[in-house]
DNA sequence: CATATATGCAACCGATTGGTTGCATTTGGC
DNA sequence: GCCAAATGCAACCAATCGGTTGCATATATG
């Protein structure tokens, strides 16, 4: 659902920085980079495809996972937005009190 | 702990996003604006500030919230960091290819 | 074909999360 | 001083989360 839910895990976050840096990985090989289970991080892979981040295709009787980054886009626009309104309340405030 | 798993969260978010576009608030009329008892947004606020999101302090009776823009400019860091790997990571590819 | 590798499926577990309710405490105003 | 409003504290609950283990399935490769 949310992207920001699915950064919000460090496991996830470190999958997608991999991914992001090194290109796409097979479920194995990221787990590699871990300390948990393989199927720890199959699940992870799953809620990070959920938010929209990364796609898979299988390849031979491997899977392998890439950074998709059009909803990180959405987010890093929400964080932009958050952001623009706060400096408009605060342009607001500054106005009222100079008044 | 992290900024992402506190927006992570709808009505974190939502909390967020009227703190940052109407100012200040105290508990009783950011709950007012939701659909969830008094402690649950409690409990939010308590999280958020955790994530240092924003800040309180106590005038009177109530408790005043304000979003703290400190944190979320970081995590807006993050997001770039992410993208700009992303691009790298792509450029070397593209060069690659023409090799 | 046999075997090893890569993955999928499912049950299970403890901890955390999001939420509630009940009651106590602080504080402003009449 | 009394009452109502705003908040704090704590117990409790169901659902979700992050993780594991065991076993089944698919697929390269000798």
């Amino acid at each position: 659902m949310s992207v920001f839910a699915a950064l919000g895990d460090a496991t996830r976050l470190g999958l997608i920085v991999a991914l992001c840096t090194a290109g796409a990985m097979s479920t194995a090989q990221l787990t590699a980079g871990t300390t948990v289970s393989r199927q720890a991080i199959t699940k992870h892979l799953r809620v990070l495809a959920d938010a929209g981040l990364v796609r898979d295709i299988k390849v031979g009787r491997e899977r392998l996972w890439a950074f998709d980054p059009r909803y990180l886009q959405e987010a890093r626009q929400s964080l932009e937005l958050i952001a623009q309104q706060w400096d408009h309340a605060l342009l607001q405030l500054k106005r009222a009190v100079e008044r």
